[in-house]
DNA sequence: GTATGTTTAAAACACTTGTTTGAATTGACC
DNA sequence: GGTCAATTCAAACAAGTGTTTTAAACATAC
């Protein structure tokens, strides 16, 4: 019942929130939590085990969250749209973020450290150990535009991810900004509310033919057409 | 003419490339230029101007090269495509690639990282010195989508390059991924000539009234063969 | 050639990092 | 109360960090 391993965890995720993880010395997390430096290496062994240790407690409460979203989604309906699926995000990420301060942010961190580490060790992790949830939600995206090959949904997939982990790693960030030109504040669950259907269109769209989607613009119709101009 | 100042340039850039900002130390970067340690400091003062230096150095030929593509865009259509703008972006980028190995990788690291900043002291210089070129962009993106208030328009622009980011920066990890998974090499220019429908799409979708994009949509219909096969 | 300002060289500096050590403390069970 | 393992603690460790210093080498002008 020891909570000093809570303390380290708690700490750690809060600081990693604010200055990433290697800007996070082992000394400003003991600090924090009011425990020990050597306790550290003693629960966790090391530094980069810790940081897993912080990703998996993370992954573990946003998959549940997820799995039961999935779970209700095929419920309710048998027909699955691109955005209804998507919108399985969205409370396992809003319920994060109201869990801890900046909760979503430290995940999508943590998420966007796992992709981008070259040698690909806490993707790997990831992947292991989550497997089936992250297999069900692709499967159901599958299932939402079965007329994507393999390869482009992978693409996709992982252009989606990559507005994900942007925007809200860094939303404190763009949070700054965005209220300092508006002059209005914005929540987290603004933000996602914001990129599940631009995500949803792009995820839709024809890629093949793009003038089926230029026809359903409502924006100014270009009958010349100075796209396509792709160089190769 | 001194070219200790050029190999310490090169250098960063590509260990930055490699292991990121915080992770590539002075000593690294000064043994692969092979030159003397005190060198960096003398000729940037510290790492991070050196850090912004090589951000500068990107930027500049990047925003060289974005706004004759602009200019090309501008003098043969007046009427502008969300498409065709973010095409503007293909050949700035896949020429930051070649000239550089991973040089598109390295300047999206650095944006991303300009971005990450909570501080934003990186971001407020590149759109100090960028200004008018970075303006310029988003004003032709605005008049493709003139529909979009400021604000939307904001976190669209922001989504958008959260995927660039993240799938540039990253994308020796992808690459290493999907060459596994598909048993196919894939290149920088084949992932931007997929990102670019993918955020065209994303960035004229309705807001407003989804159910237009639903309509649109092509899924479940039986007449699109598999579709999304566009490499160039 | 000397003088002047610029560039390089090796070494040391002051500091922070993650980790380990070995003794002190705790808490439960017999 | 004594035993033993688990935990905490202060201190030190070895390695690495960015930066500064001081002297030497260089180039260029007078």
């Amino acid at each position: 019942m020891s909570t000093t391993k809570d303390k380290i965890l708690n700490a750690a995720e809060r600081l990693f929130a604010d200055h990433g993880f290697s800007e996070t010395s082992l000394r400003m997390i003991t600090a924090s939590a009011e425990v020990n430096l050597a306790s550290v290496n003693y629960h966790f062994g090391s530094k980069k085990t810790l940081i897993q240790a912080v990703f998996d407690r993370f992954m573990g409460r946003f998959t549940n969250e997820l799995s039961v979203e999935m779970d209700r989604l095929t419920a309710i309906s048998d027909v699955l749209t691109v955005r209804s699926v998507l919108e399985t995000l969205v409370r396992p990420l809003t319920l994060l973020e109201q869990l801890r301060p900046h909760g979503a942010g430290v995940f999508m961190n943590l998420l966007g450290r796992a992709y981008a580490e070259t040698q690909g060790h806490m993707r790997r992790f990831a992947l292991e150990h989550y497997s089936d949830v992250l297999h069900r939600f692709t499967d159901l995206l599958h299932k939402a535009s079965p007329h994507l090959h393999q390869q482009e949904m992978f693409w996709r997939l992982h252009f989606m991810l990559g507005s994900f982990i942007f925007t809200l790693a860094g939303h404190r960030a763009l949070k700054e900004i965005s209220e300092s030109d508006f002059k209005q504040t914005v929540s987290i669950e603004q933000i996602i509310n914001r990129l599940v259907p631009f995500m949803s269109a792009a995820f839709s769209h024809d890629a093949v033919n793009q003038d089926n989607i230029a026809d359903c613009n409502l924006q100014n119709k270009p009958t010349t057409q100075s796209a396509g101009d792709v160089r190769s």
